[in-house]
Order: structure tokens, then sequence, then C-alpha cells
DNA sequence: ATTTTATTGAGGTGCGCACCTCAATGCAAG
DNA sequence: CTTGCATTGAGGTGCGCACCTCAATAAAAT
């Protein structure tokens, strides 16, 4: 039989209330009974039974994913991956919730952020630009006790929150080490578009990118990167010209999760010519450009799996727990058509 | 508030022991009764406590991993999973337990598994060879009322049983793919080595290997299969042989998870050619050769995700519970030195 | 009409723990 | 010695449910 607190009391030799308040942070231990219980502990290795403690304390955990209103494809996915989450987590007593909020004025995401306390919620995971106003908003949140989760965003990191994303820098080597491979023997250029670079983790994937394709495909040159700003007329315009203008261009790498604009830019003004593709993120568009081969390779972080991972940490941290750091880790998946897993529509 | 089993009695105008009697399918229920029951739950959204009815049970579950006896490398690291999951579960009144057995003899397999009842376990998780026998054990273990995985295993797929692990057929294909677009423009040959071709998932993985080479690289041939037999002498000999009649090979390609004897052949033997490497499986062998740049890439199936998934699997089937579908789809990775995220010692 | 059988309700117990109160003990400062 | 404070123990309650017993009632079979 596993032991319970009542066995635990009994091999510490105290009693129950004292390995309960041992047990609970409770305040008015000697640290010789806290001692005791300790050895006890690992003695009889008493391990608390999580069902009791979940009923017993019948405290209901909320859970917040702060994001950036947008139509990018890869946000809704990830919205309905929280909701998937939502109604699976209903049954344990977490309620878990995605707003969207404007991002584009940091004061306004740090107001939003301030408003938020221990009372209304124990953990936060937020997907905001980089910004120093944000990033203390966030040092607060934590200082009042609340989770905080920065999430699937190019944030500096800070100490006492958790991250949850792919290492860009490293996504951006896997992207060029696959278009460098992809592309063949041939010298040419590679089209570098992005939605704006402003973004730390544009920067990070285009410093990895480059630093792979200068050091390992010397014959092929990376131009510099075009800003589409989110706007199509912007994107058509100068991906026309600068394919005009560089007839050598042997592949298409775009940086940004949202892909469309720029894809289609370039599938209209290709031509003839046989482009190696490689975008970002899993999306019903980029979905189906792999299957129709229009885009070569994706590198994907899987948004299900963020949004697990992301209320596993909170969780974890609001009951001070360990966690599996093995399974929380991101991956850096490259999705080609044969090993997409494509099921239906 | 969260309605308990007490409002849902009130809500369908019945009392405890009959919201009891439905909830847990215990006999002497009419017609009318279930009706009742069941929209109430409907309309309050009743939703039990899984803490609570955790506690209550007070159940203990046992899980097994059936598991091939091996020098395998990536077997090691399955069985490292295991335990790691088995410490992480101990508190969820889980057990979980790996056991590895000789494989070479059908019908050994089958008297072991035989002796596996409900009394004794929940679920298994079987790695084994394709065999009618097994199949037939696998079959009356179901029906026993033990839940059973087919857990990464070239097994024809049971009706009544989980599968985990990757689409073999699928995971050739993309060893496929990426062999052929990294090897470049020129002809050649490509060699292939196995353990033995035997196995179903060997033969799956190489269908689906040749069959994008065929469609895809027309200008690249595939060799026979090589089979070592497990044995080192025996893959040096061939693989000699093999790089000595066709100088113009360009690739290897190892389908078996273990790779250490035929790549350290094929390294021996290679002198100054640019051989493309794909194999299977991240190890510590893999890893490192990945990152020394001896191996291109990796087809990989993370064991700890496959590891955690079956035993979701086992779980949720033993509490009569749904579960979500795409977290416990296992993928194909593509591993390369860029993407390998490497945390090592 | 009587026996049998199916269905229902009332009520109790226990799972392992958190959280609370109150009294009792010890020890140190005054 | 007395007061004050820190520490400890005893004991109770409740979390939401599973599982059990026993009696009461309704419906079906004889």
């Amino acid at each position: 039989m596993r032991p319970t607190a009542k066995d635990l009391a009994e091999a510490a030799g105290v009693s129950l209330a004292t390995v309960d308040r041992v047990l609970n942070d409770r305040p008015n231990v000697s640290k010789k009974a806290f001692r005791k219980v300790n050895d006890a502990i690992e003695r009889i290795g008493f391990v608390r039974n999580p069902a009791a403690v979940a009923l017993a304390r019948n405290k209901t955990y909320r859970f917040r994913f702060v994001l950036p209103v947008s139509g990018d494809q890869y946000l809704s996915e990830l919205i309905g991956r929280v909701t998937e989450a939502r109604d699976a987590l209903r049954a344990d007593s977490t309620e878990v919730e995605a707003v969207q909020i404007p991002m584009a004025d940091p004061h306004h995401v740090a107001k939003y952020l301030s408003l938020i306390d221990h009372e209304t919620l124990d953990g936060v995971a937020v997907m905001a630009p980089e910004s120093p106003q944000v990033r203390d908003a966030l040092v607060r949140l934590v200082e009042r006790d609340v989770r905080v989760v920065q999430f699937l965003s190019g944030q500096e990191r800070l100490e006492r929150a958790d991250y949850v994303g792919i290492d860009n820098f490293a996504a951006g080597a896997t992207a060029g080490k696959i278009a460098g491979r992809f592309i063949g023997n041939q010298p040419g250029k590679i089209m570098v578009v992005a939605e704006t670079m402003m973004a730390l983790d544009s920067i990070q994937r285009r410093l990895g990118f480059d630093s792979i394709i200068n050091a390992q495909f010397p014959r092929l040159q990376c131009l510099p990167s075009l800003e589409t700003y989110a706007d199509e007329k912007r994107a058509e315009l100068i991906i026309n010209r600068t394919l005009q203008h560089n007839p050598d261009t042997l592949a298409v790498y775009v940086l940004s999760s949202e892909a469309r604009a720029p894809l289609t830019a370039v599938w209209n003004a290709q031509g003839s010519r046989q482009l190696t593709v490689v975008a970002h993120e899993r999306t019903p568009f980029s979905e189906r450009a792999l299957m129709d081969e229009r885009i070569d390779a994706l590198i994907a972080q899987d948004p299900g799996h963020a949004v697990r991972s992301a209320l596993r940490i909170m969780r974890a941290r609001a009951d001070h727990r360990e966690l599996l750091a093995s399974q929380e880790r991101i991956r850096i998946e490259i999705l080609l058509k044969e090993n997409l897993q494509f099921q239906g529509p």
C-alpha cells in the first residue's frame, strides 16, 4: 500500500497537524520537526496523492492566452488549439481562455497586463513583440504571483518567466540548410521576405539563415530582407521588382508565419523559373502549397504542442511542482510533402 | 459553481443512487431514468470531477511495455523514457514497467502474452515483429479486457488495439525525398542497408523510399537492400563489396534503427568519396555523427513522445475516456545538425 | 390475488488530503 | 515567578464521488 500522510506522521514521530504544516509550508514549525518529516518522506517514499490534493483544495485554475489581433492563419490555428485545450481541461477545474488585443502600442499592452492579478488569474501566456514596457509589465505580473509564460514570440527572455517556443536562430539556420541543400549545385541568389524586420524573432531567423548560407553555401547570396508590412500591394511590388532585378534568384525564404501575400506574388511572377521555396508554419495555405509542391519545405512549431506545454508549465508552477523538461521543448519541425501526415479538410 | 452529482440528481428528478447507477453503468436502471439523467447532464453541463473519481475509486493502474532484448541504442533510449514516465506517474497511482523478452520465437512471445490478464495488468504496449501467433495472442489479450497498444513495430494493425508509431511508408518516402534533394544533380546510385528485410517496417520503409526515388529522381538508382543480420563482420563485408562494385554510389540509406555497424563500415570504406547519409532514429551514436556531419539527416520518431502517448492511450481506454487524437499522432521528424537542439553532456 | 422481479430511494462509509480551531506544552524574556 | 510567544497535538469538517446495504415501491408473471 502507498503510504499516506498518516503513515508519514507515524514514521516521523509527529502529529498529522505537523505533517500538514510541513507539507503546505505553514508557519510555526521548528527546524527539528521539519527535518524529521522530510527525513521520513525520504525514508518511506511518501508522495502526495494528487487526486486527494486537488479534491481537498477544490481550487479552480485560471489561465489566459494573450494574443495579437490579426488575420494570421497560424494565429487562428493557435486559437483553435486553445479552444481544444479549454474543452479538454474543463473537467480538471481549469479555465482556459484566449483573448486578442492590439499589440501595436506597447503602453496599451502593458496597461492591459497591469490589470491582471492573482485574484483574477493564475497564469498568463503572452505573445507580444519585444518592448521594455511589456517586459516591465511581465516582471510585475510575476511579482504579483501570476505565472507568466513568454509564448512563441521574440521577447527577450525573462529570468522569472518560462519560455515556450523555438530557438529562432536555429529555426533560421534549419531553413538555410534546407534551402542550401535543396537548391542544387548552381550559383545564384536567395530572396528573403519578412512582414517586418523590427521583430526580434525575424532578426534571429535571418541571422541563423545567413550564418548557414554564408558558411556552407558560398555560391549562394542572400538578398536584403524585403519587408511587406503586411501589405499585399507592397508585397507584390517589391517582390516583382526584386525578381526582375535578380534573374538568377534560385530560392525564396519567407520568414514570417504569414506567407500568403509574398508567396502569391512570387508564384505570379516566377514565370517558368524553378524556385526552391521555404516558409514557416503549417497553415491551411502552406499545407496546400506543400502538397501541390509549390512550397518545398516548411519550418514549423506545432501550435497544439505549444499550447499544451504552456498550460502544463503554468499549472506546474501554480502547484510548485517540477515538470519533465524534455517534454516541454518545442521542436523545430521540418515538414515536407512526404511527412506532412495530411489528414483531411 | 460547477454542478456536482447531487445537482445532477436534482436536475434529473432522481436520487443520487440512480445517478450513480447511470454514471457507472450499473444494472437495474429503467430506460426512462437513463434518459432523464443523460438529458440533465446535457442541460446543466455536468462533468465528473476526475480527482474525486480517482480518489473514490482508489485504483492503481498497471501498464507494461513489452520490448525486445537487444543492444539497440534506440531501445535503451526507449527504456530510459519508460523509466522517466514511471517516476512521473508514480504519484498518480500508476505503475509502469518495461520488460524485455526474446522476440525470435513467436510462440514464446505468444505464450508470454497469454499469461497476462486483467488481474495483473490494465494495459500492455507490445513492440514485437509481425507474426500470426503474436497477433492472435494480442486479440485474446483484448478479449480478456487488457488494453493493448501496438508499439513502434511493424505489426499488422489490429481492429481493437491502438497503434503508436509512425507510418513507415511515409518515413521511407521522407528519407527518399531528403536523400534525393540533398544529393544534387549528378546521376548515381543509392545504397540501402537494413538489419533484415523480414520485418514489416523495413519493407514499408523501403517501398516508401523507392517510390519517391523512382518517381522524382530518375537519375538515381537504388541498389538492392543489403541485410546485415546484426552481424558486424557481415555488414563490413557486404558494404565494402557493394561500394567497390558501385563506384558511382552517392548516398547511403540505413533504414534500421541500429546504424552503428553499417555506418562505421561505410565511413571506413568511403575514402575520399562524398556520400549523403540518411539514417533513422536519434541515438547517442547518430546524434554525434549528425553533429560531426558524417550523417546528413535523421528520420526519427521521438521515443519520449511515443512512451507518453502509449500511456495516455492505455489510461484513457481503461477509464473509457475519449482522448485528443491530434496529440497522439507520432510525428515523422527530420533532424539535421541545425535543428537537433543538442543538449547533452 | 399473490408471488416474483425490476426499479428506485435513502443513507452510510471511505478515499487522502487541506484547512481550521482550540487546548496544551515548552521556552525565553521580563 | 509571571507573561508572552513559539511550537505541537488532537480533533473535526469537507472536497466529490464510488460503492454498498436495505427497505420501499412499481410492474410483470403466475
